[in-house]
DNA sequence: CGAGTTGCTGAGAGATTCCTGATAACCCGT
DNA sequence: ACGGGTTATCAGGAATCTCTCAGCAACTCG
């Protein structure tokens, strides 16, 4: 089975180097380029499954590059990357087929979340499944809907991305500043105690609903989330 | 199962890409050319189920290429595109048979709506359903008709494409990024908040008339038509 | 056992997101 | 030109969410 191959563009050598890392571990095969030229060869050798691409590029913007990719008749997936300022609505108009757009500040797991349920939709390569299940809880992913043995939850979207996040690695201990990178928006400068307080606001959600508790503290580790079989 | 082929001709290679790459997701084989010639040579060779036409084309104009298609004893439907201002007359007489025309700018959930319906009209080969049924919702695409447990009820022309993207899209998160770009017309540059807006007003016309609330706000995400079974 | 450390959770301030009524501009057919 | 329906914007307020803090509980280890 081929990695599905992603092409990483922005000209902040930070924020390349943080997705080309994340994506990687992850399981896909990352190529990261800073400006709009490298990008368009890139795609057009590389031909990548998606394309993660800043708006805001010095020289060729976002806009150009997107039109030059399709121009050339390349029906590549776009998620776009944007700052959450008024610029924002220049992105409206760009997401044509199975794109999307998100705002930077982003959390790298929901970066993946977004490319799975990108590729999932054009369904050019296979992906994960919307659905993921682990012992009693199961998460739809394209509904953003939790079921515990069949009664639906409602979570706040914090709540649900750090459930996704400790079910996508269950029976696995995760630290506190794990989480904290993946979850939560990579400029959170913030204190650790909040993945206590959102941990606690979950289980007070599910456990109810279990027969045993999901989410298992690891004394001076951190947590994970423990499937029953 | 053999894909619908589309030929799409226009000189403007923006919209040319953007029909391109919607169609495409939508599930059709798309060619695409920019002028009267190749448009007849491709019809010829590429025996396209349909064709979306610019009328306005430098040299060779969508008239002379419609008459020299029909001279060729092609039985294809065309879908007419033409600028808001130009005389509509011009195109009136174009249509004939199972032909149809929009106006530009279109909106690209528009578009693939109205060649399902043209091609369901001809029959040449099988397409979508007419009626779009989730839940307690049924539209008939035909006649522009929405009931909710048999009540007929009215709705405006966004409206009615808005409920009609979310149903077609039943039990998926939609951004509203996502669904201002599919919704409304390409050039559209206002704020997302109007997507709000008429979702208040899609609310208030079903929901006196079913036993739950048919579209759900997804927090942070977006909008989601839930399917109650 | 006792002290220190670590984790849990309720309360609450502040921020964000969403809903909806009001309104103005617009289009279209009469 | 008029009137009705439609579209788009805006602002106030409601609802929800985020994050922090503080006190308490639970655990660890000397």
């Amino acid at each position: 089975m081929e990695p599905i191959k992603v092409l990483v563009v922005d000209d902040e050598p930070n924020i390349r180097d943080l997705l080309s890392t994340s994506l990687r571990f992850a399981g896909f095969s990352v190529h990261a380029v800073g400006n709009g030229v490298d990008a368009i060869s890139a795609a057009e050798k590389g031909n990548p499954d998606i394309i993660l691409l800043d708006v805001q590029l010095p020289g060729l913007d976002g806009f150009s590059i997107t039109k030059k990719i399709r121009s050339m008749g390349m029906d590549i997936p776009i998620l776009f990357l944007t700052a959450k300022d008024q610029t924002e609505n220049k992105v409206l108009g760009l997401t044509v087929g199975g794109d999307d757009y998100m705002t930077k500040p982003f959390s790298l797991d929901e970066i993946v979340a977004r490319i799975n349920a990108i590729l999932r939709r054009s369904r050019q390569v296979e992906t994960e499944d919307a659905v993921l299940e682990v012992g009693e809880v199961r998460i739809n992913q394209d509904a953003h809907e939790v079921f515990v043995n069949g009664n639906e939850v409602d979570l706040s979207p914090t709540e649900y991305k750090l459930l996704r996040f400790l079910m996508s690695n269950a029976n696995r201990v995760l630290t506190k500043a794990q989480i904290l990178d993946h979850v939560w928006e990579y400029d959170f400068n913030g204190e650790m105690g909040i993945v206590e307080s959102y941990v606690s606001y979950i289980r007070k959600k599910l456990d109810p609903l279990t027969a045993e508790p999901v989410i298992q503290t690891k004394r001076g580790v951190g947590y994970m989330f423990k499937s029953t079989k």
